[in-house]
DNA sequence: TTCGATGCAAATAGTTTGCATTCTA
DNA sequence: TAGAATGCAAACTATTTGCATCGAA
């Protein structure tokens, strides 16, 4: 299922006239595999493990590339570093600041927050670009 | 109004034993006089022109301890930089990932999202350390 | 064979830290 | 005058960029 998937986009880039490399059918395999957000750094560590002379850079590359396409997104996670999912079924996360938990949540969560930001300042919010802060259970 | 502010503060620090330095007093008076979050930057720059000689590496030390003490925050702010300001009265922000624009908020607008969070999954929302990113009235 | 993509190294930005010196209390 | 706080420089982390080389189409 998943070297489907990552057929269908190799496919599409493709027809975007981009070519398809080692480095890139790595990391989107990964990235599909990989249900959620990840770090750059586990990207890479993942990608490297598939193949050993990708460099950080052409990561980074590529996920720029892949963001302008529409393909992946990025995340902000505060203290934390960036993480990055496949656009398609795109989740966020609420981070808890005292131990780094992590809960993926979907933008149903989001709603009322957009709603407000809408109508009060013509503010359309983009619930996966930025991670929500706070504490856990545990931690608080 | 805002030196018998800063007053206040050095006062309640030199109760807790912490020296009353030129950068500190700059620090909290520029934190006072500015209304809402400030980056470090210009927080720096600011302080430099009331007192020359303080160094970066000065601010980011006094902020951290400010911020122990909890007389100040900092929120993140996706890819631009992370903002203090001093916790009371603090407000959170609503960021165009497009423009730059910044849309200062109060609390309530995270009230549901909040609620939402604590009921779901007992996380505990902390509005004042992120922004929310997303795209302004003009951008989108 | 062409030119998009890559590896590598160096540059950059933001922040932190070690250490000798300064200055508050 | 003791030791907290500072200035400075160097270290660090995450990311970006220039350039010569490589390889997909």
């Amino acid at each position: 299922m998943p070297g489907q998937r990552v057929d269908t986009i190799l496919d599409r880039l493709r027809g975007e006239g981009i070519r398809v490399t080692t480095a890139r059918r790595a990391i989107l395999t990964v990235l599909t595999e990989h249900a959620g957000p990840i770090s750059v750094d586990d990207l890479a560590s993942a990608v490297q493990s598939r193949a050993p002379d990708v460099h950080r850079a052409t990561v980074y590359r590529n996920l720029s590339d892949l963001e302008d396409l529409g393909l992946v997104l990025h995340a902000h996670t505060g203290h934390g570093p960036v993480m990055y999912q496949l656009a398609s079924g795109a989740r966020s996360q609420l981070i808890c600041e005292s131990c780094g938990t992590t809960i993926e949540v979907g933008p149903e969560l989001f709603s009322a927050l957009a709603r407000r930001a809408r109508e009060q300042y013509g503010f359309v919010v983009h619930p996966h670009h930025f991670a929500v802060l706070g504490r856990c259970v545990r931690c608080s």
